[in-house]
DNA sequence: TTTCTCATGTAACGCGTTACATGATTAC
DNA sequence: GTAATCATGTAACGCGTTACATGAGAAA
C-alpha cells in the first residue's frame, strides 16, 4: 500500500511539514516504517505533484524554511477511495519462526535462551504499544466512532503480541517437557 | 533476514533445483514470498558463490538441464548460525488498520461491509493455513522436537489469524452497537 | 564543547515484485 | 489448438533502509 497514504491521513487531520510527519511516523508503535527522510521527502514531492496537497512555503531566519503542507479536496477524494479499497489479509513477517523452522542441530538448551530472548523482544514491544495506546491521539477533533476505531487499531495490536506470548511460553515449557522424556526413555 | 536462508534451509534438507524450491515456497501458507524466479535463481548464484552450496548440472533432452544444489558443511554451519541469531519482534503490516484510522468519513454501513470482506479474507487464509498444517512437510527424516517445533511454527501463524477472526467480529458488533446508540440520542 | 532539536534534502543499496523471454513435452 | 508443467534466466521498477550533507540555535 505504502507510508504515502499514511502521510496524507496526517495531513487530512492537520497541516505538517515533513519533519513533523517525520516524527509523528518514527515515534508510532503501530506504524512499522523506520520514517527515513528519503521516504517521506519524496513521498510528499509526489502527493504535491499529483495536487493531493498544496504547499505553503514558511521563510525563518536562522533554521531552514518551513514547507507546509494541507491536504487538497482532491486529496481528501483520493484518501477516501483508499479507505474503501478491499482489505487484504495481513502478512506475518515473523522471522523467528522461519529459524525455527531450520532448528534441526540446535541443542534444546540453546533454543531455550533463544525463546527467551524473543519473549524479552515481543514483551518490550508490548509494553511500549501499551504505554502508547494509553495516550490519546495528536488528532483535534475525533467524533465517538473515530475514537473507538482508534482504540480497537491499538487493541488488534496489542492483542496480537499478547498471543505471541502466550505462544512462546507453551512452546518454552513443552520444549522442556519434551526434552525431559526423551531423557528419560534414551536411558 | 531475506529469503537466502529459507532457501538454504530446504536445501539443507535435501537437494534441489531452483524450480523445486520455487514450487514449495510459492505452495507455502506460512513462508510469505511470492517466490519470484529473480529472486531464487540470483540467489542460488549467491549461495553458491558463498560456497554455502555446491552445484551439479544434470543434462536432459528436450527441456534445459537441471542445476541440483546441496548444502556443504560451510552451508550448514552458516544455516546454524543464522538460526542462533538473536530473534527480533515480529513487524505487523496490517493495511487494513491504517484504513480505518482515516476512516472518518466513511459511513458505518460502508465500514461494514470492509469488515465483512476483511473477515473473508482473513478466514480463506485461516482455512488454506489449516489445510497445509494438517499435511505432514516434505522434510525426509524428522525428529520428535522438530515435529513439534514445525507443528507450533503452523499453530501460532493460526492462532494469529483466529484471533484477528474474533477481533473482526468484536469490531463488527460494537460498531453496530455504536450506530444505534447514536441514532437514538440523536433524535 | 558537545550534543540535541529544528529543517531540508540526496546517494547508494537491499529486498521484493511483475512481467518478459525461451523452448520442449504432455494433457485437455 | 490451447494450456499446463518442466526448467532456466533477465529487465524494469517499487518500496524501504542506512548513511551522508548542511546549518542554525539552544541546552547540558
Amino acid at each position: 500500500m505504502s507510508i504515502k497514504y499514511v502521510i496524507l491521513g496526517y495531513i487530512s487531520w492537520k497541516p505538517a511539514t515533513g519533519y513533523d510527519l517525520k516524527r509523528i511516523i518514527a515515534d508510532s508503535e503501530i506504524l512499522h516504517w523506520s520514517a527515513n527522510n528519503n521516504q517521506i521527502y519524496r513521498g510528499l514531492v509526489d502527493l504535491h505533484k499529483a495536487e493531493w496537497v498544496s504547499k505553503e512555503v514558511v521563510q525563518q531566519d536562522g533554521s531552514p524554511s518551513r514547507h507546509i503542507y494541507t491536504i487538497t479536496p482532491a486529496g481528501r477524494e483520493a484518501l477516501a477511495a483508499w479507505v474503501q479499497e478491499t482489505p487484504e489479509a495481513p502478512q506475518q513477517r515473523k522471522a523467528f519462526l522461519m529459524q525455527l523452522l531450520w532448528a534441526d542441530d540446535v541443542k534444546t538448551a540453546v533454543l531455550q535462551t533463544l525463546l527467551d530472548q524473543y519473549l524479552d523482544a515481543v514483551g518490550s514491544k508490548l509494553f511500549m504499544l501499551r504505554a502508547q495506546a494509553d495516550r490519546k491521539p495528536d488528532q483535534p477533533d475525533m467524533n465517538e466512532r473515530s475514537q473507538y476505531l482508534w482504540n480497537m487499531v491499538y487493541r488488534n495490536a496489542i492483542a496480537t503480541y499478547e498471543m505471541e506470548l502466550d505462544w512462546i511460553r507453551q512452546v518454552r515449557q513443552e520444549l522442556g517437557e519434551l526434552g525431559k522424556k526423551r531423557g528419560r526413555s534414551s536411558r
